[in-house]
DNA sequence: TAAAAATATTGATATAAATCACTTTTCGCA
DNA sequence: TGCGAAAAGTGATTTATATCAATATTTTTA
């Protein structure tokens, strides 16, 4: 789904284009013929940066984090990919290993496909090659949001714009005017927004006092998305 | 070229995959047959941000800037793109608008390429297609590599980080030890590293105490590259 | 080659955010 | 249902970097 028509331009259009949409049934079949689904529990890693990629993922239900480690094991959150997304195929494509890690951030059903299937399907299916293309060229100009993000952008900002984008991901059943609940840990946003958990936490706070967001324990509910986009925009 | 092998992982590979290198003759042929060359001067505009794509870019021989501007017309560089390089096929692929500018960095000679040349080309040339699903793969990877720098990096290792890419973009007729021009300006350095023009004043200013870079009027040369890597490696 | 314009440098100060040390709350589960 | 571990929150302090104001240097051009 679209946050496109709320933004000035849609620059923050984080929508997941499904690569798999719209695939003739032919191609998708033999794609899925060798498939093993699992369910996942909360957290566990689907893979691993610079491991070697032996096929790829399809997130039949539930949210996926992708993010990379550094030296000092500070995580920082890419991307959040939701159902109906795939994962792992970068790795592929560029014939290297995983440049990120991908971890569960709920319970999710989620399928293997192996690579040779993959790589298969993609040498038969023009669709699949262009549906590729396009998704991946829409990720570039993604990320180069990201990075002018944190290049030039306030933690405050940041955090903002990453609860705009998780607000899409989270909401489902929704009604104009509804609140949305996303269920992320405070560590998690602040990997996501690049900062540190206590800075989550005093911003949190403040978007509370602004009336843009309500917190329950651990629940985080975004109640004013005008005002936080406001936000984001500003300055 | 590439730095691999310098860096534990080769984490900072920012190679420019060629993405026309190995293309059959016939491929190139049909591509460039309707190609008009141009010299551009230093600092003038190829494309900009938002704009609709009417073509592809081919560097010749020159260095082209990509970036994007923030409403407070702060300018950030996404990536320095080589001769050899294609631009702008992004906006083509995601049949969307350019993701970012370009402009020249110094006196460049371009090709520019008529979109329905390039879509021709790409859907009848399968190496083409393997060729950008992997450079696109691999620009992923250098992103998602730059989003943890700007999110988790202090000014130092970022400038750092790319001064040493920079160095790999500015090294002609390079031998061993041999220290490397890079002819870019400060203001554009600091939009390289994400930060205001003083503070890479600052910054160089204390690797040329620390014997890594000297310079020489508004040149930059790196002298000792192996203490930079250390420098970024660090933490 | 001198003057003007562009670019770079320096120092002082303000501000945002990281870090540290600690307390409180929440929630899974025994 | 209450205990313990995990997660969240708070306050004080330090540190990095942005910002401002002014000067100096380099390059361009007339």
């Amino acid at each position: 789904m679209s946050i496109q028509g709320i933004f000035p331009i849609d620059k923050w259009d984080f929508k997941s284009e499904s690569i798999l949409a719209d695939l003739p049934v032919a191609d998708f079949d033999r794609l899925m013929a060798r498939k093993s689904e699992h369910v996942y529990k909360k957290g566990e890693i689907l893979f691993r940066e610079g491991g070697y990629p032996a096929g790829i993922y399809y997130i039949v239900e539930g949210k996926v984090k992708k993010y990379k480690t550094d030296k000092n094991s500070r995580e920082q959150i890419i991307y959040v990919a939701n159902t109906g997304e795939l994962l792992g195929y970068h790795a592929i494509l560029s014939e290297y290993r995983y440049p990120d890690s991908a971890a569960t951030l709920e319970e999710s059903t989620i399928a293997f496909i192996p690579k040779e299937d993959f790589l298969a399907c993609l040498q038969q299916s023009a669709i699949l090659n262009n549906r590729l293309l396009k998704t991946l060229s829409h990720e570039f100009a993604v990320l180069a949001n990201s990075v002018t993000l944190f290049a030039q952008n306030s933690v405050r900002e940041r955090l903002a714009l990453q609860l705009i984008v998780l607000r899409e991901k989270y909401k489902v059943n929704f009604e104009p005017g509804m609140a949305v609940e996303i269920n992320m840990s405070r560590d998690d946003l602040a990997s996501l927004a690049g900062t540190a958990r206590e800075n989550v936490v005093r911003v949190l706070s403040e978007f509370k006092e602004a009336g843009m967001v309500e917190t329950k324990g651990r629940k985080i509910f975004i109640t004013d998305i005008k005002k936080l986009i406001d936000l984001a925009n500003a300055r």
